[in-house]
DNA sequence: CTTGAAAAGAACTGCCT
DNA sequence: AGGCAGTTCTTTTCAAG
Protein backbone atom coordinates (compact mmCIF):
# COMPACT_ATOMS: atom_id res chain seq x y z
CA UNK A 1 0.00 0.00 0.00
CA UNK A 2 1.63 3.38 -0.95
CA UNK A 3 1.00 7.21 -0.56
CA UNK A 4 -0.42 9.19 -3.47
CA UNK A 5 -0.61 13.06 -3.38
CA UNK A 6 -3.65 15.01 -5.35
CA UNK A 7 -1.21 15.12 -8.15
CA UNK A 8 -0.88 11.34 -8.19
CA UNK A 9 -4.66 10.64 -7.94
CA UNK A 10 -5.19 13.24 -11.09
CA UNK A 11 -2.95 11.56 -12.69
CA UNK A 12 -4.56 7.71 -12.20
CA UNK A 13 -7.97 9.56 -12.97
CA UNK A 14 -7.33 10.53 -16.31
CA UNK A 15 -5.44 7.41 -17.10
CA UNK A 16 -8.53 5.58 -16.35
CA UNK A 17 -10.21 7.43 -19.27
CA UNK A 18 -8.18 7.02 -21.08
CA UNK A 19 -4.49 5.08 -21.24
CA UNK A 20 -3.20 6.54 -24.62
CA UNK A 21 -2.29 9.21 -22.77
CA UNK A 22 1.43 10.06 -22.59
CA UNK A 23 3.06 11.89 -20.00
CA UNK A 24 3.71 15.17 -22.05
CA UNK A 25 -0.47 14.96 -22.68
CA UNK A 26 -0.43 14.33 -19.06
CA UNK A 27 1.69 17.09 -18.07
CA UNK A 28 -0.30 19.62 -19.99
CA UNK A 29 -3.40 18.92 -18.59
CA UNK A 30 -1.82 19.25 -14.88
CA UNK A 31 0.33 22.35 -15.26
CA UNK A 32 4.17 19.69 -15.01
CA UNK A 33 6.17 19.61 -17.49
CA UNK A 34 6.75 16.22 -19.77
CA UNK A 35 9.67 14.90 -17.72
CA UNK A 36 7.85 15.91 -14.26
CA UNK A 37 4.94 13.81 -15.63
CA UNK A 38 7.10 11.17 -16.66
CA UNK A 39 8.63 10.54 -13.56
CA UNK A 40 5.42 10.36 -11.19
CA UNK A 41 4.50 7.79 -13.88
CA UNK A 42 7.19 5.63 -13.47
CA UNK A 43 7.09 6.03 -9.80
CA UNK A 44 3.51 4.79 -10.09
CA UNK A 45 4.05 1.70 -12.31
CA UNK A 46 7.41 0.77 -9.98
CA UNK A 47 5.15 1.19 -7.00
CA UNK A 48 2.88 -1.18 -8.50
CA UNK A 49 -0.68 1.14 -8.52
CA UNK A 50 -0.48 0.22 -12.46
CA UNK A 51 -1.19 -3.12 -13.10
CA UNK A 52 -1.25 -2.92 -17.04
CA UNK A 53 -2.93 -1.21 -19.71
CA UNK A 54 -6.10 -3.18 -21.63
CA UNK A 55 -8.33 -2.46 -24.74
CA UNK A 56 -11.83 -1.66 -23.39
CA UNK A 57 -13.75 -4.20 -26.62
CA UNK A 58 -17.02 -3.11 -27.87
CA UNK A 59 -18.94 -6.42 -26.94
CA UNK A 60 -21.97 -5.30 -28.89
CA UNK A 61 -20.39 -4.16 -31.89
CA UNK A 62 -18.47 -7.92 -32.12
CA UNK A 63 -21.77 -9.04 -32.11
CA UNK A 64 -22.34 -10.38 -28.35
CA UNK A 65 -25.43 -8.53 -27.54
CA UNK A 66 -26.24 -10.42 -24.63
CA UNK A 67 -24.36 -10.63 -21.00
CA UNK A 68 -25.73 -12.44 -18.35
CA UNK A 69 -24.59 -12.78 -14.91
CA UNK A 70 -24.76 -15.77 -13.23
CA UNK A 71 -24.92 -16.07 -8.91
CA UNK A 72 -23.45 -19.91 -8.36
CA UNK A 73 -23.97 -22.54 -5.51
CA UNK A 74 -22.13 -25.48 -5.65
CA UNK A 75 -23.62 -28.39 -4.50
CA UNK A 76 -20.04 -30.34 -3.03
CA UNK A 77 -17.98 -27.24 -1.20
CA UNK A 78 -14.97 -29.05 -0.30
CA UNK A 79 -11.51 -28.04 -1.50
CA UNK A 80 -11.57 -30.48 -4.54
CA UNK A 81 -14.82 -29.39 -5.31
CA UNK A 82 -13.73 -25.96 -5.55
CA UNK A 83 -10.76 -26.73 -7.79
CA UNK A 84 -12.65 -28.86 -10.22
CA UNK A 85 -15.43 -26.33 -10.46
CA UNK A 86 -12.59 -23.65 -11.42
CA UNK A 87 -10.91 -25.94 -13.48
CA UNK A 88 -13.91 -26.44 -15.53
CA UNK A 89 -15.30 -22.88 -15.79
CA UNK A 90 -11.97 -21.91 -16.94
CA UNK A 91 -12.45 -23.58 -20.39
CA UNK A 92 -15.49 -22.05 -21.25
CA UNK A 93 -14.90 -18.95 -23.66
CA UNK A 94 -18.05 -17.30 -23.22
CA UNK A 95 -17.01 -16.81 -19.25
CA UNK A 96 -15.53 -13.13 -19.31
CA UNK A 97 -15.20 -13.40 -15.10
CA UNK A 98 -14.95 -15.81 -12.39
CA UNK A 99 -15.38 -14.61 -9.10
CA UNK A 100 -14.86 -16.89 -6.34
CA UNK A 101 -16.94 -14.92 -3.38
CA UNK A 102 -18.51 -15.51 0.28
CA UNK A 103 -22.15 -14.98 0.42
CA UNK A 104 -25.06 -15.56 -0.75
CA UNK A 105 -23.15 -17.24 -3.85
CA UNK A 106 -19.82 -19.38 -3.79
CA UNK A 107 -19.09 -18.18 -7.32
CA UNK A 108 -20.55 -15.61 -9.66
CA UNK A 109 -20.07 -15.87 -13.17
CA UNK A 110 -20.49 -13.13 -16.00
CA UNK A 111 -21.28 -14.56 -19.60
CA UNK A 112 -21.55 -13.07 -23.10
CA UNK A 113 -23.27 -14.97 -25.45
CA UNK A 114 -24.65 -13.07 -29.51
CA UNK A 115 -28.07 -13.62 -28.70
CA UNK A 116 -30.28 -15.72 -25.87
CA UNK A 117 -30.62 -18.32 -27.85
CA UNK A 118 -26.81 -18.70 -27.63
CA UNK A 119 -27.05 -17.75 -24.14
CA UNK A 120 -29.61 -21.07 -23.76
CA UNK A 121 -27.21 -23.06 -25.45
CA UNK A 122 -24.03 -22.28 -23.27
CA UNK A 123 -26.06 -22.09 -19.94
CA UNK A 124 -27.47 -25.86 -20.57
CA UNK A 125 -24.33 -27.59 -22.76
CA UNK A 126 -21.70 -25.78 -19.92
CA UNK A 127 -22.92 -24.07 -17.27
CA UNK A 128 -25.28 -27.03 -15.99
CA UNK A 129 -23.35 -29.61 -16.57
CA UNK A 130 -20.04 -27.91 -14.44
CA UNK A 131 -18.99 -30.19 -11.37
CA UNK A 132 -20.64 -29.54 -8.43
CA UNK A 133 -23.27 -27.03 -9.43
CA UNK A 134 -26.25 -27.05 -7.21
CA UNK A 135 -28.22 -23.90 -7.36
CA UNK A 136 -28.15 -21.18 -10.50
CA UNK A 137 -29.88 -17.27 -10.59
CA UNK A 138 -29.21 -15.16 -13.56
CA UNK A 139 -29.80 -11.70 -14.12
CA UNK A 140 -29.85 -9.79 -17.46
CA UNK A 141 -27.67 -7.05 -18.29
CA UNK A 142 -29.39 -3.72 -19.33
CA UNK A 143 -26.78 -1.24 -18.76
CA UNK A 144 -23.55 -0.33 -17.19
CA UNK A 145 -21.95 2.51 -15.71
CA UNK A 146 -18.63 1.95 -14.95
CA UNK A 147 -16.70 4.73 -12.50
CA UNK A 148 -13.57 5.52 -11.62
CA UNK A 149 -14.09 4.09 -7.84
CA UNK A 150 -13.14 6.29 -5.09
CA UNK A 151 -9.73 7.37 -5.97
CA UNK A 152 -11.32 11.14 -5.77
CA UNK A 153 -11.44 11.03 -2.27
CA UNK A 154 -8.58 8.81 -1.12
CA UNK B 1 -22.05 -5.80 -36.01
CA UNK B 2 -18.63 -6.28 -37.83
CA UNK B 3 -17.23 -8.92 -39.49
CA UNK B 4 -13.65 -10.16 -38.29
CA UNK B 5 -11.26 -13.11 -39.75
CA UNK B 6 -8.47 -14.55 -37.55
CA UNK B 7 -6.05 -11.90 -37.81
CA UNK B 8 -8.52 -9.53 -36.59
CA UNK B 9 -9.01 -11.80 -33.30
CA UNK B 10 -5.68 -12.29 -33.00
CA UNK B 11 -5.19 -8.73 -32.86
CA UNK B 12 -7.87 -7.77 -30.38
CA UNK B 13 -6.77 -10.90 -28.13
CA UNK B 14 -3.23 -9.76 -28.04
CA UNK B 15 -4.45 -5.61 -27.06
CA UNK B 16 -6.83 -7.51 -24.14
CA UNK B 17 -3.87 -8.76 -22.87
CA UNK B 18 -1.39 -5.69 -23.66
CA UNK B 19 -3.06 -2.72 -24.82
CA UNK B 20 0.49 -0.76 -25.06
CA UNK B 21 1.47 -3.14 -28.30
CA UNK B 22 1.85 -0.62 -31.42
CA UNK B 23 1.63 -1.95 -34.53
CA UNK B 24 4.98 -2.95 -34.87
CA UNK B 25 4.90 -5.47 -32.36
CA UNK B 26 1.60 -6.99 -33.27
CA UNK B 27 2.83 -7.12 -36.49
CA UNK B 28 5.98 -8.96 -35.58
CA UNK B 29 4.04 -11.81 -33.16
CA UNK B 30 1.63 -12.26 -36.11
CA UNK B 31 4.08 -12.56 -39.16
CA UNK B 32 2.55 -9.04 -40.77
CA UNK B 33 4.54 -5.91 -41.96
CA UNK B 34 4.30 -3.25 -39.09
CA UNK B 35 1.88 -1.06 -41.73
CA UNK B 36 -0.14 -4.01 -42.32
CA UNK B 37 -0.94 -4.43 -39.08
CA UNK B 38 -1.33 -0.64 -38.64
CA UNK B 39 -4.31 -0.37 -40.99
CA UNK B 40 -5.97 -3.24 -39.76
CA UNK B 41 -5.67 -1.24 -36.02
CA UNK B 42 -7.04 1.97 -37.54
CA UNK B 43 -9.80 -0.30 -39.11
CA UNK B 44 -10.94 -2.08 -35.96
CA UNK B 45 -10.96 1.40 -34.45
CA UNK B 46 -12.95 3.03 -37.08
CA UNK B 47 -15.77 -0.25 -37.28
CA UNK B 48 -15.81 0.29 -33.04
CA UNK B 49 -14.70 -2.08 -31.99
CA UNK B 50 -11.98 -0.91 -30.15
CA UNK B 51 -13.90 1.57 -27.47
CA UNK B 52 -10.37 2.64 -25.60
CA UNK B 53 -8.07 1.91 -23.26
CA UNK B 54 -7.99 2.28 -19.94
CA UNK B 55 -5.08 1.55 -16.79
CA UNK B 56 -5.90 -1.41 -14.59
CA UNK B 57 -5.45 0.37 -11.33
CA UNK B 58 -4.12 -2.10 -8.37
CA UNK B 59 -6.19 -1.25 -5.82
CA UNK B 60 -4.90 -3.32 -3.70
CA UNK B 61 -1.87 -1.52 -3.67
CA UNK B 62 -4.06 1.76 -3.21
CA UNK B 63 -4.67 0.84 -0.19
CA UNK B 64 -8.22 -0.59 -1.41
CA UNK B 65 -8.47 -4.41 0.21
CA UNK B 66 -11.90 -4.79 0.13
CA UNK B 67 -14.21 -5.49 -3.01
CA UNK B 68 -17.97 -6.18 -2.50
CA UNK B 69 -20.78 -7.05 -4.82
CA UNK B 70 -24.50 -5.79 -3.77
CA UNK B 71 -27.60 -7.32 -4.89
CA UNK B 72 -30.33 -4.64 -4.90
CA UNK B 73 -34.16 -4.74 -5.77
CA UNK B 74 -36.05 -1.43 -5.75
CA UNK B 75 -39.16 -1.19 -3.31
CA UNK B 76 -40.53 1.40 -5.64
CA UNK B 77 -40.20 0.48 -9.06
CA UNK B 78 -41.64 3.27 -11.02
CA UNK B 79 -39.25 5.17 -13.71
CA UNK B 80 -38.79 7.89 -11.25
CA UNK B 81 -38.17 5.45 -8.96
CA UNK B 82 -35.36 4.19 -11.54
CA UNK B 83 -33.77 7.81 -12.10
CA UNK B 84 -33.95 9.02 -8.78
CA UNK B 85 -31.71 5.92 -7.59
CA UNK B 86 -29.01 5.75 -10.35
CA UNK B 87 -29.07 9.63 -9.75
CA UNK B 88 -28.27 9.12 -6.32
CA UNK B 89 -25.64 5.68 -6.37
CA UNK B 90 -23.56 7.78 -9.05
CA UNK B 91 -22.50 10.01 -6.32
CA UNK B 92 -21.37 7.51 -4.20
CA UNK B 93 -17.27 7.52 -4.86
CA UNK B 94 -17.10 3.78 -4.03
CA UNK B 95 -19.49 2.37 -6.16
CA UNK B 96 -17.52 1.45 -9.27
CA UNK B 97 -20.11 -0.82 -11.65
CA UNK B 98 -23.74 -0.03 -11.12
CA UNK B 99 -25.42 -2.93 -13.73
CA UNK B 100 -29.16 -2.08 -14.02
CA UNK B 101 -29.94 -5.75 -14.52
CA UNK B 102 -33.35 -8.28 -14.91
CA UNK B 103 -33.83 -10.87 -12.82
CA UNK B 104 -33.66 -11.73 -9.18
CA UNK B 105 -32.48 -8.07 -8.26
CA UNK B 106 -32.68 -4.55 -10.23
CA UNK B 107 -29.35 -3.51 -10.14
CA UNK B 108 -25.87 -4.90 -8.67
CA UNK B 109 -23.37 -2.69 -7.45
CA UNK B 110 -19.56 -3.10 -7.29
CA UNK B 111 -18.84 -1.39 -3.94
CA UNK B 112 -14.84 -1.11 -3.12
CA UNK B 113 -13.48 0.08 0.79
CA UNK B 114 -9.78 0.10 2.26
CA UNK B 115 -11.29 -2.82 4.72
CA UNK B 116 -14.56 -4.21 6.02
CA UNK B 117 -14.95 -1.30 8.71
CA UNK B 118 -14.90 1.05 6.16
CA UNK B 119 -17.16 -0.58 3.80
CA UNK B 120 -19.59 -0.75 6.85
CA UNK B 121 -19.62 3.09 7.12
CA UNK B 122 -20.26 3.19 3.14
CA UNK B 123 -23.51 0.60 3.40
CA UNK B 124 -24.89 2.16 6.62
CA UNK B 125 -24.84 5.96 5.38
CA UNK B 126 -24.62 5.60 1.96
CA UNK B 127 -26.11 2.53 0.50
CA UNK B 128 -28.72 1.79 3.01
CA UNK B 129 -30.34 5.47 2.28
CA UNK B 130 -30.47 5.53 -1.36
CA UNK B 131 -33.92 6.46 -2.22
CA UNK B 132 -36.07 3.13 -2.83
CA UNK B 133 -33.84 0.52 -1.78
CA UNK B 134 -35.55 -2.59 -0.57
CA UNK B 135 -33.40 -5.88 -0.45
CA UNK B 136 -30.11 -6.11 -0.10
CA UNK B 137 -27.76 -8.75 -0.78
CA UNK B 138 -23.62 -8.67 -0.45
CA UNK B 139 -21.16 -11.07 -1.65
CA UNK B 140 -17.92 -10.30 -0.52
CA UNK B 141 -14.97 -10.50 -3.35
CA UNK B 142 -12.49 -13.28 -2.53
CA UNK B 143 -10.21 -14.03 -6.02
CA UNK B 144 -11.66 -12.56 -9.30
CA UNK B 145 -10.29 -14.48 -13.03
CA UNK B 146 -10.56 -12.40 -15.79
CA UNK B 147 -10.76 -13.70 -19.22
CA UNK B 148 -10.23 -12.67 -22.64
CA UNK B 149 -14.03 -13.57 -23.44
CA UNK B 150 -15.54 -15.38 -26.68
CA UNK B 151 -13.09 -14.25 -29.30
CA UNK B 152 -11.32 -17.26 -29.17
CA UNK B 153 -14.21 -19.05 -30.73
CA UNK B 154 -15.40 -16.14 -33.07
C1' DC C 1 0.18 -7.27 -49.34
C1' DT C 2 5.37 -5.94 -49.04
C1' DT C 3 9.97 -3.04 -48.15
C1' DG C 4 12.19 1.32 -47.28
C1' DA C 5 12.53 5.79 -45.77
C1' DA C 6 11.29 10.30 -44.09
C1' DA C 7 8.70 13.13 -40.72
C1' DA C 8 6.58 13.61 -36.33
C1' DG C 9 6.14 12.76 -31.79
C1' DA C 10 6.93 10.38 -27.62
C1' DA C 11 10.15 8.49 -24.39
C1' DC C 12 14.18 8.99 -21.74
C1' DT C 13 18.72 11.39 -19.70
C1' DG C 14 21.59 14.92 -17.49
C1' DC C 15 21.95 18.98 -15.39
C1' DC C 16 20.10 22.84 -13.09
C1' DT C 17 16.82 25.58 -9.63
C1' DA D 1 10.08 17.91 -5.78
C1' DG D 2 10.04 20.53 -10.79
C1' DG D 3 12.00 22.71 -15.32
C1' DC D 4 14.91 22.99 -19.57
C1' DA D 5 17.47 21.22 -23.29
C1' DG D 6 19.04 17.63 -25.86
C1' DT D 7 19.26 12.61 -27.48
C1' DT D 8 17.21 8.32 -28.75
C1' DC D 9 13.62 5.53 -29.97
C1' DT D 10 8.98 4.37 -31.81
C1' DT D 11 5.12 5.45 -34.21
C1' DT D 12 3.11 7.30 -38.12
C1' DT D 13 2.84 8.38 -42.84
C1' DC D 14 4.16 8.18 -47.62
C1' DA D 15 6.37 6.25 -51.80
C1' DA D 16 7.05 2.46 -54.79
C1' DG D 17 6.99 -2.51 -56.12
Amino acid sequence: MIELDETDRRILRALWQDATLGAGALGRSLGLSQPAAWRRLQRLRAQGAIRGRQVALDLETLGFGVTVFLGLRLATRGRLGLEDFERAVSAIPEVQTVEHVLGLYDYRLRVVARDLADFERVLRRRIMTLPGVGQVDANVLLSEERRPGPLGTG
